[in-house]
DNA sequence: TATGAATGAGGCTTCATTCAT
DNA sequence: GATGAATGAAGCCTCATTCAT
């Protein structure tokens, strides 16, 4: 059996990546500095990424993707809309605090990836999206445009995600969800 | 007035700077990105500006310490509470609508100038913040951290505009303000 | 007025890299080689061209083009198709005596630039084909498939640039032309 | 039997390399390339050969040595001038129907090989050579430097394999090859 | 023998910046 | 002020080769 630690060595390059990527951003991230960061040259990366864009893409698409599905898993385990949207903003703050550096790389990093996705594929936003449209639909929600709706809760959980980042808020979001699940029912509800 | 074809020329490469940080993202962007973009020489930059480094920082200083400085104006000019952070919102609005790449640039690109202002620089973030804070001392605002609520403003108008970048919502704020305003006070309300 | 030695740099840059491409061919020569041969910094070389295959393709093309014209030109200059052969190979042997160098480039190195050719380009094997067909035509020649005259022909002068490239032939091929003359309109009558 | 197996292998790499070669250039073919062609690691390659320049010289070597070999056994079946060189030139053709792509590695690829035959190992140039200054001596061919009556024969033969490999004449040399015989037996007689 | 991860040199290219004109 | 050639560092990537398994 060859050595194999081929996933292993994978998974470090993708792990120091994602944290280079937040710290100083994907263009400012050399290859150099991602193989440093793993001690490996720079040319065994390629053993592993076909290229650096591939390496950001790769990263971005799988926890990307994941994490949609995770959201609208939540979602559809409860029943109301209000029970839904709490669920969902509940996921956000625990994939946050499960891993805050691919948290912010999926979220605020991005760095152009979000266009390269297959259209339709379906994302966070558009799974926060559903569950408000339909709860528009449903009289739950009051009537208004669901992109609005969308966009006050996106927004009340990305800032707070921002000033975790910054020290602004505690770091662990959890200890804020209820807190922004209220407001965003709130600001959903207030139309 | 030779002063004046200097002014303009700066202005015009800042304008172009600013326009391409916006589309490409400033490590993105190339001195010589912008010297086509304003049909001069590479060189003749230099004359303007001392480094590309400098060149963001003038930008960014400049107008993020107006805009500061316009928000508290505005939220000065009222006496509730509401009314101040309803007027703040409607700079925001304002100020994305005048000039929405602008606005981008000092929201969203940043690109790491917000560390290179020197402590105690009033911020946008910091007039929000104040008006709540004194909300929550005159018990306008329920009580709560200062910076949670903070949070949920700026989310709440950020990320609208970030939809508008995107074409998710109209790229004039000014039609959605007064739903902003309403949103952010009920998310502030809510705790 | 700027230095403008511009036009003078391209030049040396194209001198030393087609002598470089002939000692050690195309792959084998590194921008690094070619800068250092005109004593540049190696991204200088690219204020004057956009690639090193953009470097490769600009001398051969346009050396090349001009090479088939200059032979028809000395073709149409004569009546009989053995005065027309005859004047070619003279322009052979006097192109490659001019500068063996760029002769050895544009036939013999050539890496793949001829299919780059837009199609319907005239080249050197057109000129001499075409003059061979047509005596066939007017039966100065006999008949014979006018593809397999051209090979006997540029066989013939090529073959005899290549002995010379080594050493085997004297570098002069004017000393040598009538004999090659002779022996191509031999070998073409010969069937 | 394992040598057996060892040989098959060692052959598919010869084989492949040397269509690579042809295809692609020696430079441009990668150990990877020839790795992938015969469905095995790069790494195990090197249990075949020291190096991908002694893999390029081994193969080089043993058939060119080979084939002057071969050239001059059909000149000493012959008696006349006339018909050692025809049978030499029916040498090459059947060489290179036989195997066109091993044909235009020793004959056009070459690479550099040449200069590394030990001095006096005998060449198919030489064997033409040979032949053509015997000739000479015994005047059944006009005087001349043997050298260019060698270039005639050789460019003859030569170009037309050239034109077959780029489909100017058809991939069959046997098909042309006594016309080669006839034209080579001109221009050597045309002095 | 075979594998595939790893290396280190080197290749092509871009970039911010300088400077003679 | 303006130009454009020049620089030197750095960036991404490929390659021939080695070696533990």
């Amino acid at each position: 059996m060859p050595r194999h630690r081929f996933t292993d060595t994978r998974d470090r390059i993708e792990t120091a990546a994602v944290r280079l990527f937040v710290e100083k951003g994907v263009t400012e991230t050399s290859v150099r500095d991602i193989a440093r960061a793993v001690d490996l040259s720079e040319g065994a990366l390629y053993r592993h990424f076909v290229s650096k864009d591939e390496l950001v893409w790769a990263v971005f698409e799988r926890h990307y993707v994941e994490f949609a599905g995770r959201l609208e898993a939540l979602a559809q385990a409860e029943t109301t809309a209000r029970g839904k949207l709490a669920a969902m903003i509940r996921g956000f703050c625990h994939a946050h605090d499960e891993n805050p550096t691919l948290f912010r790389f999926l979220l605020f990093v991005q760095h152009g990836q979000l266009s390269k996705l297959a259209p339709g594929t379906p994302t966070p936003v558009d799974a926060v999206r559903m569950v408000l449209e339909r709860g528009i639909a449903s009289k739950e929600i009051p009537d208004q445009p669901p992109d609005v709706a969308t966009a006050l809760v996106f927004g009340i959980v990305l800032q707070s995600a921002t000033f975790a980042a910054y020290g602004r808020l505690p770091s662990n979001m959890g200890s804020i969800c209820d807190r922004l699940v209220t407001a965003a029912w709130a600001a959903v509800k207030s139309v």
